[in-house]
DNA sequence: CACCTTTTTGTAAAAAACACAATAAGTGCG
DNA sequence: CGCACTTATTGTGTTTTTTACAAAAAGGTG
C-alpha cells in the first residue's frame, strides 16, 4: 500500500515531519494526481508532565502555522515509516528535551474523522514525567514557544489536544499507583513527605502522615538510609532511597504500590 | 496527505478493505507509480470475547489469504476514511455477529514496524463482550471460518494477534472491576451465584459465597427481585436484576463495583 | 533554654476482609 | 410423608486494614 502526496498541500499542513518533508523533495514528486481514498497518515502526541515540588505542570507548544496558528498545542509528529510509535513518541520527547531514557507509556488512540482541519490524522498519545526543571522549554523547528502550563489555567488547545490531556491524566494518575514512577521525578535520596506530597499532587487528595508511612514501610523497595536531612529548621527527616534491585525482584511477582 | 496504490500489490494483501479495493477499481488508478515513503495503513482488530456459563471463549477468524493462510487470526478491518475508529470496531462487529449495540472499548495501538509482512500497518485494538450463544460463528466474506476459542488452548495466531489478544485480556480483568459488563452477558433476571461466577472466571480466582454476597448488597443497582428460580434441584435462589437509573445516578459519582 | 516546626512513633476505634458454620428451601425418591 | 441431597442464605467470630488523632522526638532559632 502506498501513499503519493500533494506537496502544496503538505506545506500548509502543520503537522509536518522533517523527513517527510526532505524526502518529498528529492523525489520530486510535486505534481502527481492525488488518490482521494486514502488521506490519511498517522502520528504520535506527547503529554509531557513536570513535576517540581508539588506542581504538576504540562509542557505544551506554541503553533506557528494553520491550522490553530497560536494556539498551544502538544508536540507531536508523524511516525516515521521505519519508526516503532514507541521509538517516535521517545523520539519527539528527545527532540524537545534533549533528554533520552524518559520512559513512556501509551495511553490512548484519537482517530475522529474530523480532528484535523485538513486531513485524516490518527494520533496515538503518549505520556511521559520528568522533572520540571531538567527541562529548558526552548523554541525550536517545531515551534514557536515551548513553556510549561499548570493544568489549573489551561488556554484553549488546538486540535483535540484538550481531550487528549484529558485521557492523559486519567492515564498517569493509573501509573501512579502501579508504577514507581516517582523515581523519575524525586531527588536520589528523599524524604517521605516528598514522596507523600507527590502522590497528593497527583491524585489530588491528601493522605494522613501517620498511615502514608505505615504503607510505605512496608514497600521493600523504599530503603532508609543512615542520613538525615541537613540544615532545615524543623526536626530532620530520614532520607530514603529506591533499591531497584530489590523492586526488580518482587515486581515480578505483580508488586505494586498500595496506598 | 494524500495515498497512491499498487493494485497488484493490493490484491496480495489480506487485510484489504472491502470498500477500499472497489473504490480503487472504480478510480482506475492500476498504473500508477510508487511512493517509496509511506507505505502505511491503519486497522482495527477487535477481540470479541464470549461468556457463557463459567466459559470465556474468543471469536477468531481462519485467514483464507496470504500472508498467515490457514492461520487463526483476530477479526479486524481497515479504518474507511470517513469513519471513527471506534465506529470501524463497530462495523467489523456488526458485520460479523450481526449483532450491534455491543459495547467496545479500545485497549492498545500496535504498530511495530514489522508487525506486517506486506508494509506497514498500524492496528488499534478493541475488545467486547457477548454472550457466546447469542452468536454463531460462521464463515463470512472475511474469513473461511469462524470460531469460538477456549482461551486455555489457543492456537499459533496470525501477526503478532498473540500480544493483542494478551493486552485484551488484561484490559477485560481492568473493565471487570470498573463497569457491570456482566449486564451483557448475564440474563435479564440472574441470580448472585452466576454473577459471582462470572467475576470468578474473568478473574481468574475464587471468592468466597457468603462474603460475595455481602458486597453485593451493598451495590445499589443491583435490585433484588420478588421471583425465584424454579424448577431446580435444590433450593432456589432469588432472582436479580440491573437497575440502570439507579446505576446511572451513582456512576456519576465516580461509582464503580468493588469486590 | 524556651519555642517553633516538622518528623516519627503510638494507640485506639471503626471498618473491611476473611474463614467457616448453621440454617433454609427447594427437588427427588423410597 | 419424611429423609437425602443440593445449593441458597444468613450469621458469627477472627483477623487485618483503615482511619483519625495524639504524643513524643529532634533539629534550628533567638
Amino acid at each position: 500500500m502506498f501513499f503519493l502526496v500533494d506537496l502544496a498541500k503538505i506545506k500548509d499542513m502543520t503537522i509536518t515531519s522533517r523527513a517527510f518533508k526532505s524526502r518529498i523533495e528529492q523525489e520530486d514528486l510535486y505534481s502527481i494526481p492525488i488518490d482521494e481514498f486514502f488521506k490519511s497518515a498517522f502520528s504520535v502526541d506527547c503529554v509531557i508532565f513536570g513535576y517540581h515540588e508539588k506542581q504538576l505542570k504540562v509542557l505544551l507548544i506554541e503553533r506557528g502555522t494553520e491550522p490553530f496558528e497560536g494556539f498551544w498545542a502538544l508536540p507531536g509528529d508523524l511516525v516515521y515509516p521505519l519508526e516503532d510509535l514507541d521509538g517516535a513518541a521517545s523520539r519527539v520527547l528527545k527532540d524537545l528535551t534533549s533528554l533520552s531514557e524518559i520512559p513512556i507509556k501509551q495511553v490512548h488512540t484519537f482517530g475522529r474523522v474530523d480532528r484535523h482541519p485538513l486531513g485524516r490524522v490518527i494520533t496515538v498519545a503518549y505520556i511521559a514525567l520528568v522533572e520540571t526543571q531538567d527541562l529548558k522549554p526552548q523554541a525550536s523547528s517545531w515551534a514557536s514557544a515551548t513553556k510549561w502550563h499548570s493544568l489549573k489555567r489551561m488556554p484553549k488547545l488546538a486540535f483535540d489536544h484538550k481531550d487528549i490531556l484529558h485521557s492523559a491524566l486519567d492515564g498517569l494518575k493509573d501509573i501512579v499507583l502501579r508504577e514507581p514512577i516517582w523515581t523519575k521525578v524525586l531527588p536520589e535520596k528523599f524524604t517521605l513527605t516528598q514522596l507523600q506530597e507527590f502522590y497528593e499532587t497527583i491524585l489530588g487528595r491528601t493522605f494522613d502522615k501517620g498511615n502514608f508511612r505505615k504503607k510505605v514501610q512496608d514497600v521493600k523497595y523504599i530503603q532508609k538510609l543512615d542520613e538525615m536531612q541537613r540544615n532545615v529548621n524543623h526536626r530532620p527527616s530520614a532520607l530514603y532511597r529506591f533499591d531497584e534491585k530489590k523492586y526488580n525482584e518482587n515486581s515480578k511477582k505483580g508488586f505494586l504500590m498500595d496506598i
